[in-house]
RNA sequence: GGAGAGAUGGCUGAGCUGGUCGAAGGCGCACGACUGGAAAUCGUGUAUACGGGGAACCGUAUCAAGGGUUCGAAUCCCUUUCUCUCCGCCA
């Protein structure tokens, strides 16, 4: 959500960042935009001007009651009165106006970063980086549900029984993995400065609103029946949330938070639920990393976040890329975005395992989020995310990437202190 | 889940028989005076958003949130959320 000043201002700048999103259908909405606050704020100026001759009026009418100039306060009532109705009108105008211009506020894309590739979409992303070594062993991998059940890790004829398509059973040391990798995640992260936290697993609607579209609801959150509650599809929504409608300091920034939560989702969108296995999923867990920081350190922290995710899948011996999201490809909130994506030595190819964005100021804009400035003024904090690991997508890459020709896998050195100290699994 | 009490500025706390209340007092904070310097003391100031204005400043809204009554609501009524106490139920 972009400052409605900018759009006044500089309404060129925001159409040309349209452009470069190939959203064209959206450009219409910056002058409508323009021309709603226009009447917005003629109808807000004579309502207030209307208020304040009411209030003055109202002030007097209890001087003259105190008086007992009855006649003189009876006199006074109908003046307001008079003006009620217009009164009455205007608010309406006034909430209708504003409540048109957030709607068309909320699509209006973000500013992209100057250095987001311009392309139409994810076919236009942008490798930018690998690391280590993509190996394709000279035995073949199996599909990642064989190697589970090789190790006897995984029901997913169960699950389908208990929960349908889409939910599995862990168990044996494939489940134990997963909780070791999750545990280590949560103290690489901890080792890195940032602060732990469990947060609440189902949010309120109000929460939900705040943090994604009503599109993105639809196709993504899991409602409880009978309350007002849903299920978390990433424990970024409750660890945003929880910021919502505050002041924090410059003292308390930035805020370097890594949270664990399972994440719950329909996944009614395009993809559906199709292929078996664990790569599309209605349960994972997920450990998160969440920055609220400065204007002027984003980018920054942009980098070091990408580069916690990068440098943990490193330690578990899985390569690695970073692919930017082109601008068609973007979501509108962000600024900027890249992909961790990991290699499969199945399918020789490398696919998405994270994802780290920069929301620029538009997600505390939109939600309430700043920062106290005597000196400069009150201003909007910037706000990041990234994935550090998200079991059991992971798994897929752990598994393939560090099995053995019999069929064993290799547990690297950083993960053993949280596998019981196990060097393989077989 | 039941019964009761409550939610006021950065914090604490008055107001809650509707009008001079954006809200006393205290604490904190900022600036100034006093001082060799500091403490103490004294003085002044100290919310947010939007709109208008070059600016000083002015207007409007906000006393948990939303709605209602009224010429006028922190104050009365309704709904929701949250907190505390007691009971119940539990990991």
């Amino acid at each position: 959500m972009l400052d409605i000043k900018l759009i006044r201002n500089d309404p060129d700048l925001v159409k040309e960042n349209i452009k470069k999103k190939f959203q064209f259908d959206k450009l219409p909405l910056v002058d409508e935009v323009i021309e709603m606050d226009k009447e917005y704020r003629e109808a807000h100026t004579r309502a207030d001007y209307l208020r304040s001759q009411r209030n003055s009026i109202s002030k007097s009418i209890g001087a003259l009651m105190a008086q007992g100039k009855r006649d003189e306060a009876d006199e006074a009532k109908k003046q307001v009165t008079a003006m009620a109705d217009e009164m009455a009108q205007l608010a309406v105008k006034e909430d209708e106006l504003s409540a048109e211009i957030r709607k068309r506020m909320l699509v209006i894309p973000n500013i992209i970063d100057a250095s987001v590739p311009i392309g139409k979409d994810d076919s236009e992303n942008v490798e930018i980086e690998r690391f280590g070594e993509p190996v394709v062993p000279d035995f073949e991998v199996p599909y990642h549900v064989d190697i589970m059940e090789s190790l006897h890790g995984i029901d997913l004829d169960s699950a389908r029984k208990t929960s349908g398509n889409g939910f599995y059973y862990l168990c044996g040391d494939i489940a134990l993995l997963q909780s070791a990798i999750l545990a280590y995640a949560r103290d690489f992260m901890v080792d890195r400065g940032f602060t732990y936290y469990i947060p609440p697993f189902m949010i309120r609607s109000g929460v939900v609103d705040g943090v994604m579209s009503f599109a993105e609801m639809e196709g993504m959150m899991y409602k409880i029946e009978g309350e007002d509650l849903y299920l978390i599809g990433t424990s970024e929504h409750s660890m945003i949330g929880k910021f919502i409608d505050t002041f924090l300091t410059e003292d308390d920034l930035p805020q370097k938070l890594t949270s664990y939560s399972p994440c719950f989702r329909k996944e009614v969108g395009a993809h559906g639920i199709e292929e078996r296995g664990v790569y599309r999923i209605h349960q994972f867990e997920k450990q998160e990393m969440i920055v609220v920081c400065k204007p002027e350190e984003s980018m920054q922290w942009f980098d070091t976040l990408l580069k916690n995710t990068i440098d943990f899948f490193r330690t578990l011996d899985i390569p690695v890329r970073s692919l930017e999201c082109c601008s068609g490809d973007l979501a509108d909130l962000k600024v900027k975005s890249m992909d961790v994506e990991a290699w499969s030595p199945r399918q020789q190819k490398y696919f998405e395992v994270g994802s780290c964005s920069n929301l620029g100021d538009a997600q505390a804009r939109r939600l309430g989020i700043r920062v106290k400035n005597k000196e400069t003024g009150n201003y909007f904090p910037h706000t990041l995310n990234n994935t550090v690991v998200a079991p059991p997508r992971m798994l897929i890459a752990f598994l393939e990437n560090n099995l053995r020709e019999d069929g064993s896998i290799a547990v690297p050195e950083a993960l053993r202190p949280y596998f019981r100290n196990k060097a393989e699994i077989r």
